[in-house]
DNA sequence: TTGTATGCGTTATCAA
DNA sequence: TTGATAACGCATACAA
């Protein structure tokens, strides 16, 4: 040592200031020399927690999360914390797994993207674990929640879609027994009410968020016999799967068909023609999620109504007055 | 207790094959009962390792890091580790922290990947740190080092391009300092080399993989007296700046002009139309990066020579035989 | 095959 | 303002 006791040292490198200042400045200039670290297991041990929290998403392969881990981890890091990132693929046992890492000292709290809790049989989660659930519902979890408005996202772009003039509107939706599915499927029929236009026999086809699948139900709906003149997807990779069937099948975006995506992903502007589309701040989701998260771990209280953040449309070049409507309007002016 | 010592209940689930039967299947059952989980901070202190790695990366917005990550952790898995992402925002000063995350036993080892080093007045990296380098190049550091061709790629696209007819063939550059920029750029001057052509003033435009930069560097080329018939960009990214930025200008990709971009980024092929790229089996680098950083924390020997894992060029909708070309030819047969 | 005892490197409590 | 000391929960060397 330097002539000072272990806990003079762990006080001084803490910054409690609780150390005078000739010391101070001497432990300040030895840690750096000798380029000593509090060893973090140690500090782990010693106080219970681990410093780090654990970001779970359905896939890690999905850019979408990408922007949400960004806003999580400035948040995180700001506090000291480290994020861990879990990938469940969907699969129930993996879940557990992250789930359990909570209890075992892996990580102090965990961010919740995927939407179930791990099975009821043997689940850990007796509702009141540090968890944040960030774009995905729990129901009855008694968790905090940050989420967006789907509905009320959904029913704008399809609004959007009707104000240009369409009324034969399709939707792709995302699968179906899953509530955020849900609520978008929602949002659209409800606009669709609420402008008094019939939806068709056909007209809502049922996805999985995949690019694959946007394109199998877009061949569906141009095997329909009355075809859409605007088709709102419920995620922007299966409305880029439907521009692509289109481009196929020699229809124009948007000149022929509009196309409205949901997410507003990664280079969706930079898509040719450029997609109009529902954007979230995942950024802020993120750091929103990391920020309640927070007071949650520091004992604080925590909103028990979901904290709602605001979506935006983007609209962009993949949607236009239908067809019919700018012959006519061509019609009238010449 | 279940009536028994600490020390065999850790044996025991532990699975050091050291625990008698009538024994082992009796603590297995009370620690599923209880939910017990052996503290990982304190098993963390006393065998000195965190079971972590850090897998730290330029731009944790990027996508193209996502497919790298999920290699990584499926590798890191089914070792029993979990992943730290770390995120430098090319920032020395976190370049550094995440570096000395090794030391405090954060973690136990780390896949870079970033083309720096801490900064080496202050930095820790000795060269025999458990490093192991995916993709970018950290000249005579010593690390083992997963990476592409990077020249070999470059040249096989531009020759790509030659073979369909092309001669004045454009190309945006990556940030130039950079090694894997520099190798891009020089497998495409081979590539013009050997076919005898040549590089026009202003045909190398520098970018700095962003989006913008691409919208830019084309604007540049579109103001020269020589228009180039095809473009060859470092990246995806730029690529999409590229074409949309040639669709702006009523140019058409590929009739008037044939785009090749670098990376096959996550619905690259989605586009319209479809992107020529080169592919990087990016979930292989990540394994085989994680799998080199196992053997080296084991203690086995790694490869002194830099791993190179092969790319592919994948033709889709961006390149098509020049118009003057496709115009003799339509002209011969009229 | 099992139990006993020690120490991993901190932080926190208490006393000085 | 600082020092001595205990304890965090486990894994392991050694003894039984």
């Amino acid at each position: 040592m330097v002539g000072v006791s272990p806990a003079t040292v762990s006080r001084a490198l803490a910054g409690t200031g609780l150390v005078a200042e000739p010391t101070l400045s001497r432990i300040r200039e030895t840690a750096a020399a000798l380029d000593y670290r509090p060893n973090v297991s140690a500090r782990n041990l010693r106080t219970q927690r681990s410093m780090a929290i654990l970001l779970v998403v359905r896939d890690a392969g999905n850019p979408f999360y990408l922007e949400v881990f960004k806003g999580v981890e400035a948040a995180a890091r700001e506090a000291g914390y480290s994020v861990l990132m879990g990938n469940t693929e969907d699969d129930p046992v993996r879940e557990t797994e992250y789930f359990a890492m909570l209890g075992d000292g892996h990580a102090d709290g965990m961010i919740l993207m995927t939407g179930k809790l791990p099975a009821p049989n043997d689940t850990r989660a007796t509702g009141d674990e540090p968890v944040v659930v960030a774009l995905e519902m729990v129901e009855g979890s008694g968790y905090p929640h940050v989420v967006i408005d789907n509905h009320a996202a959904a029913l704008s772009a399809v609004n959007h879609l009707i104000e240009l003039g369409h009324q034969n509107i399709a939707h792709i939706t995302g699968p179906l027994p899953e509530p955020m599915s849900q609520r978008r499927m929602e949002g659209y029929r409800t606009a669709m009410k609420l402008a008094g236009l019939a939806i068709r026999e056909g007209f809502e086809q049922r996805g999985d968020y995949l690019l694959e699948s946007g394109v199998q139900c877009c061949r569906a709906l141009l095997a329909l016999p009355v075809l859409p003149t605007a088709i709102f997807c419920a995620n922007d990779e299966m409305a880029f799967g439907v521009i692509g069937e289109l481009n196929r099948q020699g229809v124009s975006v948007p000149d022929d068909v509009s196309v409205v995506g949901f997410d507003d992903l990664f280079l969706s502007a930079a898509f040719q023609p450029p997609l109009t589309t529902v954007s979230q701040p995942r950024a802020d989701i993120g750091r929103q999620a990391m920020t309640i998260l927070l007071s949650r771990l520091s004992g604080a209280a925590v909103p028990d109504e979901p904290v709602v953040v605001a979506t935006q449309l983007k609209v962009r070049g993949t949607t236009a007055p239908p067809k019919s409507l700018t012959t006519q309007h061509q019609g009238r002016h010449q």
